[in-house]
DNA sequence: CTATGGCACGGATT
DNA sequence: AATCCGTGCCATAG
């Protein structure tokens, strides 16, 4: 008796681990790569089966349109809705890549950043330029700039020299403008021959001329000596000035997550956010939040009923077959219990946070709560590395249109940056770091003001004795 | 002498 | 246990 309690015991105990921990894996995962990963499954296992037939994953009931009518109906008290929704990108198994599954660079390639570049240039590769680009695109750091010599990259992958170098360019000329550059000036130079066209050459001339010849000067915004030194006249070099700033920046990797280091114009999203928030207003009704959350695949994943059914028949006929089938179908209600689990964590996280967030959703940055995971974690009755990976590697669409980490909801010092911004901004004359602290403290904000020099760095800003009247230039390394 | 940036330490968060 | 963040101290530039 006690030996049959034990091996039930860790019989349950081996299957609860392994559900958690495949649904700890899938919870970590954005939406694109549970996907993959979910293919993956989908192809090996047999027993896991894609219904096209689409339903609803709020409701369950059968969808004729997207999103579901019933789930994504905005309330009349204005409360958030949230609600899950299908990707309808992904239309079903598509794949323009019809032939060889082989290629063994689609492993590397989960990054987000590095599979929009990949998609693009992918037509004009030869296939031996794959395993090229996809080992460049490794070496790429968080600005999007390349850390190693094309040389040594061919030597490493014994490749001539030449055919790294074109792949190279392809991957510069790629969207966003820039990447791969091996430093923020040569990256500054591709963006401005990429703009051939659509300013005047005397203006693009000019500003190259002073990024190769008076880079330094640019950075420290001394626009006199810049004038002085290339004998143009200052108002010209004023307009170049201004057009690198408007229209360029160091860091092409950057703009990828829509952070506000892009100063200018919105740039167009480079891939599908996890989660989207919009507005639905009916009349006059107060506004509410719609709240989209994406799960991976179009269509409903199950386990395949023929086969389970088959498998009972069998019996113990074929031990070796019944065993294999058996398995087949327990990884299966393992993966579709474990998506439908990340589902409902996914869902219950969004509702705190919209919900504690909603003044941040709708007015920006100096609008945020302080908000730790931890105290999620608490009120969700969850264990704090759950939520970690739920927020890790997770993209949010504001209602603003812009595409931020979901990390920044737990930004600690979001709001008094954007504090330090606006006194900024709103500056009579430059402030010096201290002055800022003070006028900080004087809003209830005790920072250091060594804390305020960081945060100005962090939001692109020079120093007090570099900030005359024209925009700031953003400060390169 | 003043304003900043670099380094590193300690506490909080993950 | 690892990482992030605010801060103090000190060197440096103007």
């Amino acid at each position: 008796m006690q030996q049959l309690r034990q091996f039930v015991g860790n019989e349950l105990r081996q299957t609860t681990t392994a559900h958690l921990a495949q649904t700890m894996a899938f919870l970590q995962l954005n939406t694109t790569e549970l996907e993959n990963t979910l293919m993956n499954e989908l192809n090996q296992n047999p027993a896991l089966e894609l219904v096209d037939e689409r339903r609803c994953p709020t409701c369950g009931r059968k969808l004729t349109q997207h999103p579901c009518p019933t789930c994504a109906r905005p309330t009349d008290d204005g409360a958030p809705v949230i609600y899950l929704s299908t990707r309808q990108s992904f239309g079903g198994r598509d794949d323009s890549s019809g032939e060889d599954r082989s290629d063994s660079y689609e492993a590397h390639t989960r990054e987000s950043l590095e599979e929009f570049i990949l998609k693009q240039i992918a037509a004009e590769l030869a296939r031996e330029e794959r395993p090229i680009a996809a080992y460049i695109l490794m070496q790429l750091d968080e600005d999007g700039l390349l850390t190693e010599e094309p040389v040594e990259m061919a030597a490493y992958l014994r490749a001539p020299l030449a055919t790294v170098e074109r792949v190279l360019t392809l991957i510069q000329h790629a969207e966003p403008v820039g990447v791969g550059a091996r430093s923020p000036i040569e990256s500054l130079l591709i963006q401005i021959e990429a703009l051939q066209g659509t300013v005047t050459d005397s203006l693009r001339n000019l500003a190259r001329a002073i990024i190769v010849d008076a880079f330094d000067l640019l950075a420290r915004n001394d626009l006199r000596q810049i004038a002085r030194q290339l004998r143009s006249p200052l108002a010209s070099v004023e307009q170049a000035a201004r057009f690198i700033q408007r229209n360029l920046t160091p860091y092409p990797g950057r703009a990828y997550w829509g952070d506000g280091k892009t100063s200018g114009e919105e740039l167009p999203a480079y891939h599908e956010a996890d989660v989207n928030i919009t507005m639905q207003q009916r009349g006059a009704a107060p506004s509410a939040l719609m709240v989209e959350i994406f799960t991976p695949l179009a269509g409903t994943l199950r386990v395949n009923p023929t086969l389970r059914a088959a498998m009972q028949e069998l019996g113990d006929q074929d031990a070796g077959k019944q065993e294999k089938w058996a398995q087949a179908v327990e990884r299966a209600t393992l993966i579709t219990k474990c998506v439908q689990q990340r589902n409902h964590t996914m869902r219950r996280l969004m509702e705190i946070l919209v919900n504690h967030q909603k003044d941040f959703i709708l007015n920006g940055d100096g609008s945020l709560k302080p908000l730790t995971r931890s105290v999620v974690a608490k009120t969700l009755g969850v264990h704090e590395s759950t939520i970690s990976r739920a927020v890790a590697s997770k993209t949010i669409g504001l209602p603003s249109g812009r595409i931020v980490p979901l990390s920044k909801f737990f930004d600690r010092s979001l709001s008094v940056r954007d504090r330090v911004r606006q006194i900024i901004e709103a500056e009579p004359r430059p402030l010096t770091d201290d002055e800022i602290a003070d006028a900080l403290s004087r809003d209830g904000i005790d920072v250091a003001r060594r804390t305020v020099a960081k945060y100005r760095n962090m939001l692109g800003i020079l120093p007090a004795n570099l900030r005359h009247r024209p925009a700031a230039v953003p400060v390169v390394a």
